[in-house]
DNA sequence: TATGAATGAGATTTCATTCAT
DNA sequence: AATGAATGAAATCTCATTCAT
């Protein structure tokens, strides 16, 4: 079950969610299709256990974003956390490829996704209702920082460079908090 | 084939592009196996077919967009182009939301989109290159910044809301503008 | 499609609905599975397509026995009946056979013929309640006498005897007639 | 073993003798294949031995109906032979059931029912055979009569009523007595 | 041009049975 | 005696594609 899970980690990422076939994992488990099918229901099902993980630790650091101020140490609070942020990123790399695809055409597989970015635009929000008062409607400014910070690492991820560097890093904290607090 | 054609958008987007099969074109279409199999050698190719004009006018006006100034009035003509391209974009709604969904999972229908979004950087690069200096990359802040629209335009599709609306449009327009002229 | 339910006939007399795969039919009407699953969504599909011929026509008969009276003359015309139902029984008899199968483990399959014993009981009841008085309980004798002759039948069937002779059909006219008018 | 056994009849009545699998039996037991196939070769063994307690005490009951003679003290005594008849037969119902559904299907899990019901039927012919002469062929009328209780009987089974009540009960002597001798 | 019945390769899924512990 | 993970053969089902008409 093990190696089925890792094999599976394996091919979803060398062949993508949809090309993937029950049989793919199974050979590369070195194992049968009735041992696959006495632990997973189906493809789908053993996807679901590969991205638990990778989402439920994202969930925990989206959560733990704290309130930033406005001063430059927000900005270099923001910094950090995206490099925490994007070290899980990377380090669930495989997974997440592969679960990027299966949420686009699934809308079930995207709830857990969705979480992590509600959580992400609310924090920023409330960031800007805050601060500064800006002509910027709050919760739309929020949501696209937050789309920039999400497009910008599955950039990364997808054309498979690594690690997510730190010019990008610090040109996302640097825009968002410019975005948080205008004057700043 | 014009009814095979306006068949395919319709069944792409209630389905999505890995769920749609030949037959469900064929059905809606009203026509046989035999007469699809006429005019396009597979699922792939009347997909290809359906995405050219959207991608075509899409890259058209990515490359229309000119230089744009750090004052105010620059800012406003970012505006104004952001929202004809959602004006386009929101037209081709049906076949983008299908396409973003095939070029997840196979990236030889990812390079049309690639053409538009590079174009797109260049340009804003070219914009902070020749501005005030700044104390961010040119080319990866434009990269951000083309992420951000990109996501932001691609959410309001995804969740079948319509029009990219003004806020919208203004929020990334004023990121954008102070992204690009930090002073501004 | 004439060709797999023929063959679906064949098959399924010959080794049972439960024994019976897909596979032996596709190859007994020498076609392939593609073919099979055009026509009928599975195994039990068909099977409902084969037997609905054969209920349809047996609930038309058992309707059509009327009042009987109590001379015996009444007795010649169930006797008569009897033989036109048991013409029926044995011309479905392949379908017939596998149908009792199916019908005893799966209630779904019961109810057609079910709804045949049904309209036969009732028919009875009716003869016993507008005849001369007995201490049998109308409802009861009916059922019995209707579960005699579907058995009897049955038996026939399943051996493989044919046809049902002479001999049973009078026997069970006679002591049908005799138990719903006890003094003829 | 005993659990497997008991474990058995519980899943054989309540899925049915095809719908059962092994897997159910060990479940319900609480124990594990290995078990299984340690004490039973397969699903087909563990039901003969099963039904070999059921089929052995209805053999001997079968056996053990003496001449019944034409006086009404012959019809009681049938009558009394049916209600005991009719208790092993309720006792049993759990594994009647599903041997009533294995026997449609399979050939030699009927044998031991036809004993059953040969040793009934010859009873039942030497009754007719020793009596007033008759019209109705020995043999035939044997086998209706039979037909006609076990039918009875299984109906009741089917339709999980319990027990086989007075009224079917006499109702099924009276019809047995009065087709052995015609007279009385 | 147009048809649509037929195909068959390949994917998914089930389950009785084994065997190392 | 007992276990239960692992097996794999065999079944079901799907769908892109072809081809005779």
């Amino acid at each position: 079950m093990g190696r089925l899970l890792s094999a599976a980690i394996e091919v979803f990422d060398q062949r993508g969610y949809h090309a993937t076939r029950v049989d793919d994992i199974v050979k590369v488990a070195n194992t049968s299709h009735g041992t696959f099918y006495l632990y997973f229901t189906n493809k789908e099902d053993i996807f679901r256990a590969l991205i638990s993980d990778a989402t439920s630790e994202m969930s925990r650091l989206a959560e733990s974003l704290g309130p930033l101020g406005p001063e430059p140490s927000g900005r270099d609070e923001l910094r950090s956390w995206l490099g925490e942020f994007a070290t899980s990123y990377q380090r669930f790399a495989p997974v997440i490829r592969a679960w990027t695809e299966a949420a686009t055409s699934d809308a079930s597989m995207r709830s857990s996704g969705e979480d992590i970015t509600r959580a992400f635009v609310k924090m920023f929000e409330r960031q800007i209702r805050c601060g500064t008062p800006t002509d910027l409607d709050p919760r739309t400014a929020s949501m696209a920082l937050v789309a920039m910070i999400e497009r910008s690492f599955y950039y990364t991820l997808r054309n498979r460079e690594d690690p997510i560097n730190a010019s990008v890093l610090n040109t996302l904290a640097t825009i968002c908090h410019r975005g948080l607090y205008p004057g700043s």
